[in-house]
DNA sequence: TAGTGGTCTAGACCACTCT
DNA sequence: GAGTGGTCTAGACCACTAC
């Protein structure tokens, strides 16, 4: 259908990647470089970099340059299997900054959760890398009844197991809402890339056994570091 | 921190896409009148149509123009509620076009579903329009031994539901991945869509009651166009 | 300070859609 | 045939990173 050069750049650079040793540090040349050895413009370049980042082959850092993307983390949502627990399962070394603790009300949370808006919520907010790279940016919100002095933890851990493990609490009822999104200001700065760049954003809304309120949260993932894999069993 | 001329026009075209009032046919004016009413070149303004695209908030025809997005279309791939029904469900108007049934091996299906490489499978290819928009373009391979005559149905209709009532079958086990992804050509086309574009691939595999499979599907959506909306009891 | 990606200009031609 | 988006050129300056 369509000949574009950009597109048969795309290929050509997409089997240049998939060669491991093409490059040191998974680093690209530049983009200079590069538009010269293919006898082009930086702008036609780009769009051939644009088409491999969309489909999660390469990825930038602000300003840095462009990298070999490495495989998709499986992640399951439905799940609490703990950031550091799957990342390790799958061979890649995680790590969690802490970025805020507080006490606050939020609205999306409030909503989602059923309470008043102006409920105050324990409020963690993260980062997490994968093999050093910032892949998430991720805040919680925790009913301050259902875990007290649940800011006095360590949150470079999993809070689901902490809910589980020091307060009893069962996640029974698990309302995920998953969709593309344009990564904003304050996150894409967490994550070291631009504003804007192609994200996924997981929402959850937690309650007990009794229906009672216990969680909500939200997680800003670079769209090409994951993939969502969940199983179910019966019950259609 | 970054104060770019098309961020600015990003806002301001976003302002004006939200007046529901602002253009006939949710159509914006061409990219041309819209450079000249900014007062910048077409590679500036659509830096930010491209923008506006990532938010999901608009969206473009191949060579017909850009479009303001409908709302996403909320998506539960863990049930079978039919396409038609949640559609209607939401509010808007669902169709289903059969693009092709045939019978054949397929390596994805058979490894997903672990047989033979050779196994030969019913194949069914449609695609799917939210308010005739094109936002979906599937395919599904199913076990001929577990729905033997199932290509002499009606398929623009669910096909679990046939499954289920035709052949008493039990979608037990299902396994999710679904993961974002560049377009590719022939689903472009598809879709009336520029490959390349944005998307989110759903890819289930499922197994009856005993651990038997049954089927194996692929799901290509627009980004925009829907949000994954899954709701779980118990069993963390 | 040299090099990188990020942004931007002012054009051009092409393939396709619409009528 | 007129108008649309899609592609492309050949430059430029800026903000930031790495050394």
């Amino acid at each position: 259908m369509s000949d574009a050069y950009y597109l048969h750049l795309t290929d050509r650079l997409r089997d240049l990647i998939q060669d491991p040793e093409a490059f040191e540090d998974d680093r690209l040349p530049s983009e200079r470089v590069l538009a010269e050895r293919f006898h082009t413009t930086r702008v036609t370049l780009r769009q051939a970099l644009a088409q491999l980042e969309g489909e999660g082959r390469i990825h930038r850092s602000n300003r840095r340059g462009w990298f070999v993307s490495p495989p998709r983390l499986d992640y399951d949502p439905t799940r609490d299997a703990g950031f550091n627990d799957y990342v390790k399962a799958q061979g890649r070394r995680p790590r969690t900054e802490v970025l805020l603790t507080d006490i606050r009300p939020h609205r999306p949370a409030a909503e989602a959760l059923g309470l008043p808006l102006d409920q105050p919520f324990h409020h963690i907010r993260r980062r997490r890398f994968v093999d050093d790279r910032a892949v998430l940016s991720e805040s919680l919100w925790v009913v301050p009844e259902r875990a007290p002095q649940l800011l006095e933890g360590d949150f470079t851990h999993s809070l689901w197991g902490q809910l589980r493990g020091r307060w009893g609490l069962t996640l029974a009822h698990r309302s995920l809402r998953l969709y593309s999104e344009a990564i904003r200001e304050q996150e894409a700065e967490e994550l070291g890339v631009a504003a804007g760049t192609a994200g996924l954003c997981v929402r959850r809304t937690i309650l007990d056994e009794q229906r009672r309120p216990v969680e909500y949260d939200e997680e800003h993932w670079l769209h090409n570091a994951l993939c969502i894999a969940v199983e179910l069993e019966n019950s259609v």
